[in-house]
RNA sequence: GGACCGUUAGCUCAGCUGGCAGAGCAGGGGACUCUUAAUCCCAAGGUCGUAGGUUCGAUCCCUACACGGUCCA
């Protein structure tokens, strides 16, 4: 190694960035700097600032001393000045640190700080020539020293696996992120505000559950100690809402996790968030009411309209909203008549001429269904209520009066997915055991998805469950189509992964 | 579970028909008192996802595996 080299290395210039910034605290620990320092408040906010001196103009200098926060994303040293970019919660703000305003040494210490680093700056308000607004600091703390260098500053992190898995490095680095997650909470508290102006109750029930229900779902299986018992992570909220129903709460909603144990992609993930509500007194046709104001409302006043671009393609969720039944949109596009009482021959060959997969043991309702699932859903675009599911597949919903082989249920279709999930509930506590009944031979059947006898569930209704409506919708589902998301995981905060490579 | 695509410096990406591994940004040194993807000069930075195979020689071709993505079941 040469004399040069030597140098070169005592200098750090061969350092892995990390290693450079180790020792950077440990020479501001030897100064006597705390570089995890607390106790600094910041007194103004960027966007708030940017607000009050909207009228400063260009060139201009305040004697206003304010206080900031931030980290910080962008340094642009010139001499014996620099601009330092640093972001809040807010957005970014510029600090126009001055050498002969902040002293020679502390400019210096100034010129050390990294980007990712944490600083608190205390000074004056003005306007750069170039227009842009600036504290020129007196002051810099250093509040948080960062070890890890940040993503590139004008890319920002595009891989998606590392945005995924270090979610907050992916917060950082790509502001629009931060903005889709605002959206989503937005929409939530919008989805609250509005349940609470019908007058419902958000309840919480359990999330832990003896016998998994309310859903056909694969559900994840859990232990408790104590009891020595099984325990499944619930895959849905739905019996035990029509519990509350039967002690008397006329309206109640639950807005948060379900689990179920099945593939993921970019439209599932294990856990995931849903709205359920029901409505004593209420049936299929107030819960297309309810779904219907509940996502205009939420999406008008979240995004200030109902016109929705959701990749590339323009959708109006203004209401009115298109009712169609199944019957006649599979009618449609096999080109015959057909319903849940289309002999099962018909319905078979229909199947296979479509090559669609069935089982032996699907009845007429269940192939109508699969029909519907592979033909006619994915081209459902505007929002469309599809309603009179075939009863076969619809174990807690109610009859139709004059059909009993349907029942008195929807689901919302947009942008060719489902939305939502709603019925008249069944309440008829002998029609319920013996819907039960059906589901447990399926699933002795060998149908992993196929519902439980819920014996506590019954015993309920018999009790007496007011008539109802209920519906579900997926959260997420609806965060993804207000925010122009492709997958589910760009709308949770931190998706399930494989563990690391 | 299957098909296809991807994995190269901290980040964003090049890398031709198999022949010494490239750039920009970030980081290091230097210049610069109105920049905002600042600019200019200098120096550095790599187990080419992992493990095998073919070959005189593999980032490149083949196989398996891992992780990610999309589509299908």
């Amino acid at each position: 190694m040469s004399e040069e080299e030597v140098k070169q290395q005592e200098r750090g210039e061969h350092e892995d960035p990390m290693v450079t910034r180790r020792r950077k605290i440990d020479e501001l620990v030897a100064e006597g700097v705390q570089p995890y320092a607390s106790g600094y408040q910041p007194d103004s906010r960027s966007a708030d600032l940017n607000k009050t001196y909207e009228g400063l103009e260009p060139g201009t200098e305040t004697q206003d001393i304010v206080t900031v926060a931030g980290r910080i994303v962008a340094k642009r040293n010139q001499g014996k000045m620099g601009f330092y970019v640093i972001r809040d919660a807010q957005g970014d703000l510029q600090l126009f640190v001055r050498k002969n305003v902040i002293g020679d040494e502390a400019y210096d210490s100034a010129k050390n700080l990294d980007l990712g680093d944490w600083i608190y700056a205390k000074g004056n308000v003005l306007r750069s020539r170039r227009g842009e607004l600036s504290v020129q600091p007196t002051e810099i703390v250093l509040l948080s020293k960062s070890l890890r260098p940040l993503p590139e500053k004008f890319h920002g992190l595009t891989d998606t696996e590392t945005r995924y898995r270090q979610r907050y490095v992916d917060l950082i680095a790509n502001p629009e992120v931060r903005s889709t997650f605002k959206t989503r909470f937005e929409i939530i508290a919008a989805i609250r505000a509005f349940m609470a102006t019908r007058g419902y109750l958000e309840v919480e029930t359990p999330m832990l559950h003896p016998i998994p229900g309310g859903a056909a779902a694969r559900p994840f299986i859990t232990h408790h100690n104590t009891l020595d018992m099984p325990l499944y992570l619930r895959i849905a909220p739905e019996l035990y809402l029509k519990r509350l129903l039967v002690g008397g709460f006329e309206r109640v909603f639950e807005i948060n996790r379900s689990f179920r144990n099945e593939g993921m992609d970019p439209r599932h993930n294990p856990e995931f968030t849903m709205i359920e509500a029901y409505q004593a007194f209420g049936n299929m046709e107030s819960m297309m009411e309810l779904v219907e104001s509940l996502i205009v409302s939420v999406t008008t006043e979240v995004i200030g309209t109902t016109d929705v671009e959701y990749q590339g393609t323009q959708v109006s969720l203004a209401a009115p909203w298109r009712r169609a039944k199944m019957a006649d949109l599979v009618s449609e596009r096999v080109g015959e008549k057909v319903d849940t009482h289309t002999d099962i021959k018909t319905m078979r060959a229909l199947c296979e001429k479509f090559e669609i997969e069935f089982d032996e043991s699907y009845g007429s309702g269940k192939l109508l269904t699969e029909l519907f699932d592979e033909l006619v859903e994915s081209t459902i675009v505007e929002p469309t209520f599809v309603y009179e599911y075939p009863a076969e597949v619809s174990p807690l919903s109610r009859r139709n009066d004059e059909d009993p082989d349907v029942c008195d249920r929807f689901e919302l279709f947009i942008t060719g997915r489902e939305f939502a999930n709603a019925f008249s509930e069944l309440n008829d506590p002998l029609d319920q055991r013996a819907r039960f009944e059906e589901q447990a031979r399926a699933k002795d059947a060998g149908d992993e998805e196929a519902m439980w006898i819920d014996e506590d569930y019954l015993r309920a209704q018999e009790y007496g469950m007011p008539p109802a409506g209920g519906m579900g919708i997926g959260v997420d589902r609806l965060v993804m189509l207000l925010t122009d998301a492709p997958s589910i995981r760009d709308v949770l905060l931190f998706p399930h992964m494989r563990p690391e490579a």
